[in-house]
RNA sequence: GCCCGGAUGGUGAAAUUGGUAGACACAAGGGACUUAAAAUCCCUCGACCCUCACCGGUCGUACCGGUUCGAUUCCGGUUCCGGGCACCA
């Protein structure tokens, strides 16, 4: 780091300045109340080896913002932890042989060394990671705390069976429909599990969501769709033992009471009571409803398959009419949802219809449309066609709002009038009424996986589950374990399984069952924030949370953040913390994609190539023309983007990068690149030009000398210190081009207006997170400064204002390369550590223009531009418009109808 | 299937949210420096047309249509790509 040495050493710098800031321990934040605060954090990564591209752009982009935000006097806190529990680490143990826990724990200790080699602030005194018993002691205590309060309660629930490895299989673990391992059909099973009741806090959860305003509103809009509030009515079908053998009521709920009229069957779920009923004494709807336990159990799965039903034989009573309704079996019918039943409407809803045309149920219109009407088709060739249109393909507006009919009473009514009677019409008659429900679903938190938090709860013959008590937890998980695939291996651990029960004494069983995941995320940052705590949380909690700033992936935008914020609800009601949502803002980050080359095989088979081994070949207008193997010369296919992933070859690790270009590169152009919010797509090139500049910053600033002498830029009177007044004057510029001249940056006013100009730009930028176009600004900055003459002492001023400027920009985004130079260039000795200096500010007199000029449009069309005083009023501005001698040669014998005049930036004359 | 996004030069992108489309870069091409290379610096760079050249013109933000003096931005429709769908995290 010699002043004189006019080369940059990233290897040479930044290890050296980490070190330094890890022995002075410059993240650590502490509660301070003479400060705002800023609470800062990435969500907590998955300790799954090596750092990934998507974490460096994840913390970087926290990293960026929490050193900004200290700049601009902000105590920050930007914490760490690993996500340790889960599934990849079962895997990886079965693949080597190892227990889980020493992976994860060797994982956590070299990921973090690439952390603190990527430079990030992060206050490592508060570091946790969820498979420390001293964590997961917390998961046990509240989940117990939730028990005692009826928020989690016992019922069961439905899993994807591999039959053949006797175990319970993740979603992920079924490839079209069988186990991934044994490659058997999986079949759907109903097990004992703990849920929560979310859905006890759907209605604020939802409406909390409008008042969110530091959200992004595609996240609201996606929470709001998946809580999914609808207002309807229950209705109830009555059925007696001449139908069924005994009598009782279906019950359906439905967003459309309105078309009770046109019901003309009942669907009920495979595993509804009436379906298995119908099936005791049916071979042909037992083998159905078998069937329909095939395959997994996601909603995708469930949404595209075919839809198929097949009749019980059973009946119940419309409600309104008494007309006798037959009852099908529907796959397309989910038990989880509503009642597990719904009224089949044909006319007036699609996949009702597509069921009764498949099956040829009579579709019976009870809406009409003004101008509209449902064209009559030709009687079914069986069953009861008796009335009614009937068209032969769906049309969107069948589900339209409109005028009922066919509907005795409620004939002439809207949908809306119509929608408010039915529901006390049914209250009257005890046949259902108005009702709200939830797409929501209760919280399923209980894993037939190994490696997670134990769920503290022991299983005694006797007493049924019991609660472990509060002195005893944390539950400790054995780490030795190795699985094997087959089930959870804690189930032949002795030691772990046998104790007594907690009631009676007697011998008694442990749950072997571990909790969720998303539970362990769900505390994390209130662990961060109280840090070593006896006590879930205490008093610093309320100092940090809400949390400031959240930074993660746009795939969380659903679970993990619907469940955080239900978890602090439910907290809040046990009086543990004094706010209502734990995430003031949040930034959805995209993803980090590469290319993805293959060729195809003599086998059919695709080989991958790994895209630094892959030459792109231009056409003569420099366009792609084709892509061929560095190794061999022959063409590869491109085949678009895709995730990083190690079997496309197309990963890149970020430690090449930080071992060839630095951290400070990496991190530039990572920040580059996009902004937070869109996807990246990879590419190497970017990053040498990302090192390019840094190269350049650090020639120019090594050439700054003279500093302090000159400009003073921390002075409360550095604005009246405007190097313009200094006494030196503009060259002289070659004749003939007026736009030049106003560009041309060897005049000082110029360039200090550019500069000022666009450190405005950057701040505001850093304000709205748009760090691709920061950087962009500094690098505006650096080809402002560079023209800047240094043969005047107004020129040596602005380059040293410049400079002090330039790294206090660049510093959020490149700490080690900036704070080498602010010392190499003395200002540390004047001004103390870059990691608090003050923001720049914007000098106003800099801002200063005597004339601007504005875009001149005729008809909407640029034309040019006019130069007009700065200050002039729209109406002078109109009055130099229409004098101006492009607006005649256009207006010519025409009239000008119009001028549109939008201040500092533009006129429109209409002619 | 349902919900939410996205699409701008050869490439990544910008346009402070209705006001000059392509800032800032990457790649490419040309030039300077150099014995040479690397590094560095300078110039050109959306398409088409006119022109010796300058000047100038037309089109252009996935596609079709609309609102507006003016649309990458707002509205309706379409296509393709990405994310989520409750046990990947």
């Amino acid at each position: 780091m010699d002043a004189r040495d006019n080369h940059y050493h990233p290897q040479a710098i930044e290890p050296a300045l980490q070190a330094e800031w890890d022995s002075a321990n410059a993240y650590c934040a502490s509660e301070d109340a003479t400060k705002p605060k800023f609470y800062c954090v990435s969500m907590l990564p998955y300790p799954s080896g090596k750092l990934h591209m998507g974490h460096v752009r994840n913390y970087t982009i926290s990293d960026v913002m929490s050193r900004q935000l200290r700049m601009r006097g902000f105590n920050v806190l930007h914490p760490m932890g690993w996500d340790a529990f889960g599934l990849p680490a079962e895997n990886a143990a079965m693949k080597n042989n190892v227990p889980p826990a020493k992976w994860t724990y060797e994982n956590i200790a070299y990921m973090k060394k690439q952390c603190k080699a990527m430079g990030w602030g992060l206050d490592w005194s508060r570091e946790v990671a969820t498979c420390d018993p001293a964590y997961y002691k917390w998961n046990q205590w509240f989940f117990l705390k939730m028990l005692e309060k009826g928020i989690a309660y016992r019922k069961t629930g439905v899993v994807n069976w591999d039959p053949v490895d006797m175990t319970v299989l993740a979603n992920e673990q079924v490839i079209d429909g069988k186990g991934w391992r044994s490659g058997a059909p999986v079949e759907k099973r109903e097990i004992p599990m703990y849920y929560l009741r979310i859905t006890d806090y759907a209605d604020e959860l939802l409406a909390n969501l409008d008042k969110m305003d530091g959200w992004p509103s595609e996240v609201r809009l996606m929470q709001k769709n998946w809580i999914g509030k609808s207002v309807g009515a229950e209705i109830h079908f009555p059925y007696d033992e001449d139908s069924i053998g005994k009598s009782g009521v279906l019950k359906v709920f439905s967003t459309r009471p309105d078309t009770l009229y046109g019901a003309t069957f009942m669907a009920v779920a495979a595993e509804h009571p009436l379906a298995l009923q119908a099936a005791q004494h049916n071979a042909g709807l037992t083998a159905f409803i078998e069937e329909c336990k095939k395959g997994g159990v996601t909603e995708a799965e469930m949404a595209t398959q075919e839809k198929k039903g097949m009749p019980t034989g059973l009946f119940c009573l419309h409600p309104l009419t008494q007309k006798k309704l037959p009852i099908w079996v529907g796959n397309y019918v989910l038990m989880g949802y509503g009642e597990g039943a719904v009224m089949g409407v044909p006319a007036h809803d699609e996949r009702d219809f597509a069921f009764a045309k498949k099956y040829e149920l009579r579709i019976q219109q009870v809406v009409s449309w003004p101008q509209r009407e449902i064209p009559p088709s030709p009687p079914l060739s069986k069953g009861g066609a008796e009335s009614g249109g009937f068209a032969d393909q769906w049309q969107d507006w069948y589900s339209d709002d409109g005028v009922a009919i066919a509907s005795e009473d409620f004939t002439g009514l809207t949908t809306a009038q119509f929608k408010e009677k039915v529901g006390a019409v049914l209250s009257a008659i005890d046949l259902g009424g108005p009702r709200t429900t939830f797409r929501l679903r209760d919280w399923g938190v209980s894993r037939q996986r190994y490696w997670g938090t134990p769920v503290p709860i022991i299983h005694c013959a006797d007493c049924g589950p019991v609660p472990v008590p509060y002195a005893d937890l944390p539950v400790v998980l054995p780490e030795d374990c190795v699985p094997d695939g087959s089930g959870n291996p804690l189930n032949k651990r002795d030691d772990f399984l046998k104790c007594a029960c907690p009631k009676c004494s007697k011998p008694a069983r442990r749950e072997t069952d571990t909790l969720d995941t998303f539970v362990d995320s769900s505390l994390y940052f209130m662990r961060y924030a109280s840090a070593g705590a006896p006590t879930m949380v205490d008093a610093r909690n309320d100092y940090w949370n809400p949390m400031d700033q959240y930074i993660g992936g746009i795939s969380h935008a659903i679970l993990h953040l619907l469940y955080a914020r239900f978890w602090t609800k439910v907290m809040r009601d046990m009086d543990l913390l004094k706010y209502d949502e734990p995430f003031t803002k949040l930034l959805t980050q995209g993803m980090v994609l590469n290319h993805i080359y293959l060729r195809k095989n003599d086998k059919g088979g695709i080989d991958y190539h790994a895209p630094d081994s892959v030459e792109a070949k231009h056409d003569e207008h420099g366009k792609v023309a084709g892509y061929v193997s560095k190794l061999d010369g022959k063409p590869v296919e491109y085949n678009g983007v895709g995730t990083m992933s190690k079997s496309k070859l197309n990963g890149v690790d970020p430690q090449e990068i930080v071992d060839k270009y630095g951290a400070d590169s990496a991190r530039l152009f990572v920040m580059f690149a996009a902004p937070p919010e869109l996807t990246i797509e990879w590419s190497d090139a970017g990053v040498e030009g990302a090192n390019r500049f840094l190269n350049r910053v650090w020639r120019f600033v090594s050439g700054v000398t003279d500093v302090k002498a000159t400009f003073d830029w921390k002075s409360s009177d550095a604005t009246n210190q405007s190097p313009v007044d200094s006494g030196w004057t503009p060259q002289a510029v070659p004749e003939g081009d007026r736009d030049r001249l106003k560009r041309d940056l060897s005049n000082i006013r110029n360039a200090r207006l550019e500069l000022h100009k666009t450190l405005s730009q950057a701040t505001f930028d850093y304000g709205r997170a748009q760090y691709n176009t920061v950087v962009s600004a500094c690098m505006k900055m650096l080809n402002t400064l560079e023209k800047v003459p240094t043969d005047s002492p107004a020129g040596v001023a602005l380059r040293a204002e410049g400079t002090s400027i330039l790294l206090r920009t660049l510093y959020p985004v490149t700490p080690h390369i900036t704070t080498a130079l602010w010392r190499q260039v003395g200002y540390e000795k004047l001004h103390g550590s870059l990691l608090d200096a003050p923001w720049p500010e914007v000098a106003a007199d800099a801002l200063q223009q005597d004339e601007i000029e504005l875009v001149l449009q005729i008809n909407g069309k640029t034309r040019g531009k006019v130069t007009v005083p700065s200050k002039a009023t729209r109406e002078e501005v109109e009055e130099l418009v229409r004098a101006d001698e492009t607006v005649l040669k256009y207006v010519g014998d025409a009239t000008i109808k119009k001028v549109i005049v939008v201040p500092g930036r533009l006129v429109n004359v209409v002619i």
